[in-house]
DNA sequence: TAGATTGTTAATCGATTAACAATC
DNA sequence: TAGATTGTTAATCGATTAACAATC
């Protein structure tokens, strides 16, 4: 495999990967209004980035716009789900049908994306044959058999964090090759696994330092 | 107010500031099974990143170690909580008391850490007068009554995004100065305003492209 | 004291931005 | 055609890393 052109091929830094999906909802609403047009100068300026980085970012992935025109947003949007793969639907589970459980299994968005939970498991044997968003709640201890007898893409973890690392070894070594993580806890996985972590906390205590920082200036 | 050397007193960076929280986690950990002492690249081992990125990043902020010894957890991980703010309390009110708005008005960890939830507001007249996590959910159009006659250091908004835009005006009009926000819209606030953001969806999205990425490697 | 490890400086690396030729 | 805007290259900026003097 060889690459076309300097970027396309070359890896892809962490801030276009994080810039992807933002890329995405604007589009998307740009989509929802009709809009048929937009420059990268438009664009940066709605998300706030600029010009430059937008068509940067694009370029490693080839190119999608039209000089003295910008790009057709229907068009771009297409492509930009192409490069996160959302044209394809996903195989998930979802582990520990606490509260963020529920309201994870709950959200409608992740389902209209084609990423659609198929099955849950929780430890508490009281929960067992519960259904949470029209899907059946198993108990854990099923969990192998059901990764030996389906196929996962995805698994979410929502449990408590002393169970969490066990249950990540379990899901690694029966091949699952994403996890989306939620305990507040490191989890080392192999090369090949992609691990998401959405910390909670972590994200209310840069909030925290933020407020505390800004006071000290001015 | 003059910088005392070159780190401490200059602005920093956002790495620095995300990687904050972490520390906080893990030195916690520590303390919890009382490890007394830990080295930069103990730490950097532990949670993956070097020795030399920690002690920068520590620097920002002062000289918290001993050189041939290392750091006393007990002691750094203080001064990274007086660092994150995490010494006072704060006070919280959530918007929104769907599935999502639940599980974080149910999380324990934000109130043993001093982020206490005072009132809860939802734009269903039904939810009125019900209790969540022993918080009673009043009517969105008490909102602003509320923010009149209450200190509000932080608000969550876990609202249908339709509705977000206007409660972020709102919020901002009436002076509360850290927003949480959970929906996927781009919401703009003054400079003094705080906003941190937490998209599931982008977590899910960047998830799914590493999950095709990896696929075309190797 | 000798060994270990800090805090910081200088070197390196990578990401963002500015600029512009290509061209729709 | 003239005007606009892309994709890409070179310049700039900032963050990470390596190295080491200071010193516990």
């Amino acid at each position: 495999m060889t690459a076309r052109n300097t970027k396309k091929g070359s890896e892809i830094p962490q801030g276009v990967i994080a810039r992807l999906p933002l890329y995405h909802r604007h589009l998307s609403e740009l989509a929802d209004r009709d809009v048929q047009r937009v420059s990268s100068a438009q664009l940066g300026q709605e998300i706030g980035l600029t010009a430059a980085q937008i068509r940067s970012d694009f370029s490693y992935f080839g190119s999608f716009g039209q000089q003295g025109y910008g790009y057709r947003v229907q068009e771009l949007l297409q492509q930009v789900s192409i490069i996160l793969g959302l044209e394809k639907d996903y195989h998930l589970i979802l582990i520990g049908a606490g509260n963020l459980g529920k309201a994870i299994a709950s959200y409608a968005n992740f389902r209209k994306r084609g990423f659609i939970i198929e099955a849950i498991f929780d430890a508490n044997p009281l929960l067992e044959g519960n259904y949470l968003a029209a899907c059946l709640i198993q108990p854990v201890d099923k969990l192998e058999a059901y990764l030996d007898s389906h196929t996962v893409d995805i698994a979410i973890i929502t449990a408590p964090s002393e169970a969490t690392p066990k249950i990540c070894r379990c899901l690694v070594h029966h091949g699952v090759r994403g996890i989306w993580n939620f305990s507040p806890v490191h989890l080392d996985v192999p090369d090949h696994v992609v691990l998401e972590h959405t910390h909670l906390t972590d994200s209310l205590l840069r909030l925290s330092f933020r407020l505390n920082q800004q006071r000290s200036d001015s």
